[in-house]
DNA sequence: AATTATACTTACCTGCAAGTAAGTAGGAAA
DNA sequence: TTTCCTACTTACTTGCAGGTAAGTATAATT
């Protein structure tokens, strides 16, 4: 029936993405990505056996986009300014576009239930953010493009935090809150325009 | 059969309150709040008929919590480093206890199923939050207590937008980022001990 | 032409979640 | 002492969630 491999499985992925950022790990079906698509609850069973299988490739996914978009400035450096707008952007984007919590933060609230797979990956997934915003906020400093005390990780750690917890301020509030906020790291970090 | 009135209805806000900021909204049921207190499902019925008259009054238990350890500054001002340090152990403490996410937290992941009402009354609870905080920044701006560029309000709403995520990422995390955010909030305000 | 693999559908099952209607035990009020 | 209220219990209903087993259409392989 379908001509391209693989598209069920990407509409699921993607169905899947969405709904996890807009409501949760238990917060939506495997119903709820089949009726959209117009298949049948089991043909998610077929490509996902299980939840846990489901969430696994959403966080790979997720990991995935964020190696793609860092890979060069891990790379060869370069100007740190516009690797924290391009994070307010994307974050900005992302809430406008109906998914107001990121997946750190939706399976945070249901830690408990994941299993030690999910659990790891989610922990290299912050790493990785982790290490890629330190060394924004390095070579930021550096370039005297920043300006701020303390270790370049727990800076990036804060604002990391920071930024998770707007998305959740800005779901009840608006999204003039999250502006407000990518305003107040500018300053702090001594940034006029 | 009980002694004191209103004993079981105190139980079940205690334990629904517990099970709400382990789990979130969608992570408990009924039954997880009446088999641990050795009643039935539909006592809890009784006191709350459905799920959301539930909630409403776990936010307003929190929003009275909240009133109380903030009217006396509030009514009288005074030094602000301790109602900032009082916020950082109310956070720390909270979490060993087992209540890793917080009320605003919880109910921002599963928001789109929320009445009306309960929007409301977490919409009341956040305003006055960012307004004891924001008196906290005035007050400790004015009083050269803290140090920092920007709105006190901005600052105010930035830094429980920081400790939110901080939660969430301690989590994941272990307990050791929360200290180093808090830390890094310190640095950030210009304080030094 | 028969076989195998892929990508599903049909038709289930189990279990729990939310919620309700009707009954009951014990105390207070008339 | 009967009546009423409070605070439950018993016994259900509905509905959906996750999951599975067996069947089927299509295309590629041998």
């Amino acid at each position: 029936m379908s001509t391209t491999a693989g598209n069920t499985r990407d509409q699921i992925i993607d169905k899947a993405f969405q709904l996890m950022l807009q409501r949760g790990l238990n917060g939506f079906s495997y119903r709820d990505i089949s009726e959209p698509l117009g298949v049948k609850n089991a043909a998610v069973h077929y490509h996902f056996p299980n939840k846990m299988d489901l969430i696994k490739a959403l966080i790979d996914e997720n990991h995935h986009t964020l190696r793609r978009s860092t890979s060069e400035f891990m790379a060869y450096g370069g100007p740190a300014r516009p690797q924290l707008e391009g994070l307010f952007a994307f974050t900005m984007n992302q809430c406008q576009c109906g998914r107001p919590i990121c997946m750190v933060g939706a399976l945070s609230i249901d830690y408990d239930e994941l299993n030690d797979d999910i659990k790891s990956a989610n922990d290299h997934f912050m790493k990785d953010s982790v290490d890629w915003l330190t060394k924004v906020m390095e070579v930021g400093r550096e370039q005297q493009e920043f300006s701020f005390d303390g270790e370049p990780m727990s800076k990036a750690v804060s604002i990391l935090a920071m930024i998770q917890g707007a998305r959740q301020l800005a779901r009840v509030h608006g999204l003039d809150y999250l502006e407000k906020i990518f305003e107040q790291i500018r300053t702090d970090l001594g940034i006029k325009d």
